[in-house]
DNA sequence: TGTACATCAGTGAACGCGCGTTCACTGATGTAC
DNA sequence: TGTACATCAGTGAACGCGCGTTCACTGATGTAC
């Protein structure tokens, strides 16, 4: 309960706006987001919103913003109830993105499905918040690789070009991790998303498989062992 | 040249619609797909369109279904061209989705996005030309297994609801391979369209990664790895 | 403390736009006798 | 072969709808003196 009556309306009021972009999101995805459709469930002119957003587009943002926060914090709750150990903290990290994709698909979708048609997300509001899976991710890893529990694997032929790419890569988020690690922490990245996007999107179809999260959980183990945890 | 000059004009039409259906397509994404559009670039009035798709959603589904014979003619190809090594094969399989994928963007968000709001495509028409990729894989797969060539893999907890569904999967799609192995195909499957769909969508951002060429094919390597080729 | 003024949330009308779909129609092409 | 009829592609108007955004406005809330 801070600041003035009309500062708390306000920020009620915009609270107001993305919960209902958020179900608007849900039932008919981001594409058909409308300013309109959001006024009339907020019972107000459509051009009362306008007080409150720029356009349709600083909606979206404040909608990408909250659903990446909410993934953020979701994985985040996750790993500090897991044990301590850096393989139950990844396949901590891969249930916490599948349970929150499953319960929100269509923020899911926002996120990591087809861009928007017409949106570009503004870099320097959902950077921050888009990178926290990947750097906690990229955290469990090299911690192991720290402290030596980080198993020797295969070496497979890397590029000069991404070395380059990890040496600026490690120094941004402070890293240790060799090479090779990081390229399979990259590929266990792009590999758990794509466990979960196929689930979430239904490119299994609809009675393929009858245990969905018993076949994820034998993904992340498999995720789990060729990342070398 | 078959036909009468009535029934050729036709099919010139309609190749018309989906071709100028396929460039809105890539403009605007799949949820701002408009016949009205369509019958502006193909010359014609709005309701002519009707004489050819009975509506918008059967223009998707035709769109669905000429991407997915496209990319399915693409991995075909491709694996024609290469050598008979299974791993070799796995490889070509990858790079051939990856490069329809980045030339056909927009394709593939159709197919491996999000859902297109409002649109259920229709399992009669778009499984047969949907499942060219996973039987593809799973032939590969398969084929290394019965010929001795797939390595032994470490076996990870399986549940029996999976063992039923690898039952059925099996004799409908005439393979041999044991659970685990199908399981860990399954993986391979949605790990590559993790993968694929994470450097069309930009999901790794502008900059990251200054060869994504070379990242891929080091994922591939791992991915055939996993898979036990 | 009371008053004059500034701030700001929300209104209502309007702009110009695009959409899917239906329907009665015209006129050209194809076919049966 | 010629003609009468059927088929069918495309027209143009209309239906009812929703959209983003602007603008001058009213009236309530907040603030400075």
């Amino acid at each position: 309960m801070t600041g003035t009556p009309r500062q708390r309306a306000r920020e009620r009021t915009l609270a107001d706006i993305t919960r209902i972009g958020r179900d608007h999101l849900a039932r008919d995805g981001a594409a058909a987001l409308s300013l309109r459709a959001v006024a009339r469930d907020l019972g107000v002119v459509s051009s009362a919103v306008y007080r409150y957003v720029a356009n349709r587009d600083e909606l979206l943002t404040l909608l990408v913003v909250e659903c990446y926060t909410e993934l953020g914090d979701a994985v985040d709750a996750a790993l500090a109830a897991a044990s301590d150990d850096p393989a139950a903290k990844m396949r901590a990290l891969g249930h916490a993105v599948r349970d929150w994709a499953l319960r929100e698909p269509a923020s899911y979708a926002l996120l990591f499905g087809s861009p928007v048609p017409g949106y570009r997300a503004p870099a320097e509001r959902t950077t921050g918040p888009g990178t926290r899976v990947i750097t906690a991710l990229a955290g469990i890893i090299d911690e192991a690789y720290r402290a030596g529990k980080l198993r020797e694997v295969h070496q497979f032929p890397i590029a000069d070009r991404f070395r380059t790419d990890a040496q600026r890569i490690r120094s941004e988020l402070d890293l240790t991790l060799p090479d090779e690690a990081l390229a399979r922490g990259v590929f266990g990245w792009a590999a758990l998303f794509g466990a979960v996007g196929f689930e979430v999107f239904g490119q299994y179809g609809p009675d393929t498989f009858t245990d969905p999260r018993a076949l994820f959980e034998h993904h992340v183990a498999v995720l789990v062992d060729t990342v070398g945890l």
